[in-house]
DNA sequence: AAAGTTACTTACTTAGTAGTAAGTAAACAA
DNA sequence: TTGTTTACTTACTACTAAGTAAGTAACTTT
C-alpha cells in the first residue's frame, strides 16, 4: 500500500469520526495531503469505497487487539478496551458506530452490510469478555452476558457522543459507573 | 404559522432523525410537499434557521410532557420517557440527540448552543427524576443521580442508534435492564 | 377602493460535489 | 532496451447544494 493511500484512509478515518460520512469531501483529504481529487478515486473509485477501507481497517485493529488481550484478565481487558474509547475521547472523535450508525440509511448496501458486521464483531467480543469474567468471579452480574453487553457497547458510544456536547467528563462519568456496575 | 411552514418543520424532523441533518437536501422537503425550494427560505431563510426550529419545537415537547407527567410517580414518569423513545424506534428513527451529536462540530454556533440547551434540558430533568425516586423508594441505584442520569440517557440515546444496525430488539433489550438495574 | 402583508413561484447564481478520461513521469520487468 | 505497471496530474463533466431577486395572486387592513 502506498503511502498517499494509507494517508487517505487514516484522514478519512479521522473526518468520518469528526465531520460524520456525508459532511466531509474529498477536498478536505485532497487539501491537506496536497493532491489531486482525482488522486483520491485512483486508490478508491467510489466514497463508498473508502468508507468500505476505513471500516476494514477498524475491524482489523479490533481482531489485532482482542488477540493481545486475549490472555490478560477480563477485567483488565474491558478496561484496555474502554482505553480505546478514552483515547478517541481526547482526541475529538466518537467512535466508527457512533458516527455511521446515524447515517445508516444513507450508506451504500456494502458499507450497511459492513457496519453490521462491525456492530456483530464488538458484540461478540463482550458478550465473550462478560461471561468468561463472570464464570472467574472478576464481573459480577445479573441475566444474559449478550444483554449486558450490549449495555456496556451502547454506554461507551453514547458517552463519546454526548461528550461532544457536554464535554469530556461525561466520558469519564458514563465509563466509571459502568466498571462499577460490573464490579470491576 | 402557516399550514405549509408546519409541514416543512415535522418533515426536516423527520429527516434529520433518519438522514442525519447533512444528508438531508431541501429538495428532499419541497418535493413530497410540492412546494419549490424558495417556499423553504421564504419561511428558514437558512438550513440553521430550520434546524433551529426543529430543536425549539423538541424543547417545547419535552417542557409539555414533563409538565404532563408531574403528578406521576417516578418509576412511571421514566416509563413514559421510554415510550416516547419506543416510539421513535419502532418509527425507525433516532432521537435528536443521537442524530446530531456526531454532526456537532459541522453545525452552526447557533446550532450548537441549542443543542446544549437541550442536552442540559434533559439531564436535568432526568436527574429530578432519579433524586425524587430514590427519596421515594421507588429506584434503588447507589451513587450520584447526576451521573446515573446521563448513564440513563446514554442507554436510550444508543439503543436508537444500535437498533438501526441490529434491529429493534436491540433497544427493548437495553431499555429493559435500564428499568432493572433501577429496580424500576 | 387603495395599500400593505402573506405566502408563495419563477428563474437564477454561486459554489460546491463525486466522478472520469486522457496524459505523464518514474519505477519495474522481460 | 522496450513494454508495462504504478501513482499520480490536468482538465473536465454532470449534477446538486444552499441561497436570492423579482414577480404575483390572494387575503387583510385602513
Amino acid at each position: 500500500m502506498s503511502e498517499t493511500k494509507e494517508k487517505i484512509v487514516s484522514l478519512a478515518d479521522k473526518l468520518i469520526r469528526v465531520k460524520g460520512f456525508n459532511a466531509f469531501s474529498y477536498k478536505d483529504i485532497s487539501d491537506p495531503l496536497q493532491v489531486k481529487n482525482a488522486a483520491i478515486h485512483y486508490h478508491f473509485p467510489t466514497k463508498s469505497d473508502l468508507g468500505m477501507e476505513v471500516l476494514d481497517k477498524e475491524l482489523r485493529s479490533l481482531e489485532e487487539n482482542s488477540a493481545k488481550w486475549k490472555k490478560l484478565p477480563e477485567d483488565e481487558q474491558l478496561i484496555k478496551f474502554c482505553g480505546v474509547f478514552r483515547k478517541h475521547c481526547n482526541n475529538g472523535n466518537v467512535c466508527l458506530m457512533g458516527s455511521l450508525a446515524p447515517d445508516y440509511e444513507t450508506l451504500s448496501p456494502e458499507m450497511q452490510q459492513k457496519v453490521q458486521q462491525m456492530a456483530a464483531t464488538i458484540l461478540e467480543w463482550m458478550t465473550g469478555c462478560l461471561e468468561q469474567g463472570r464464570k472467574h468471579k472478576r464481573f459480577r452480574f445479573k441475566g444474559d452476558a449478550g444483554d449486558r453487553a450490549l449495555l456496556v457497547i451502547s454506554n461507551l458510544q453514547s458517552s463519546l457522543l454526548l461528550s461532544r456536547v457536554l464535554g469530556p467528563s461525561a466520558f469519564n462519568r458514563i465509563s466509571r459507573q459502568l466498571l462499577e456496575d460490573l464490579g470491576a
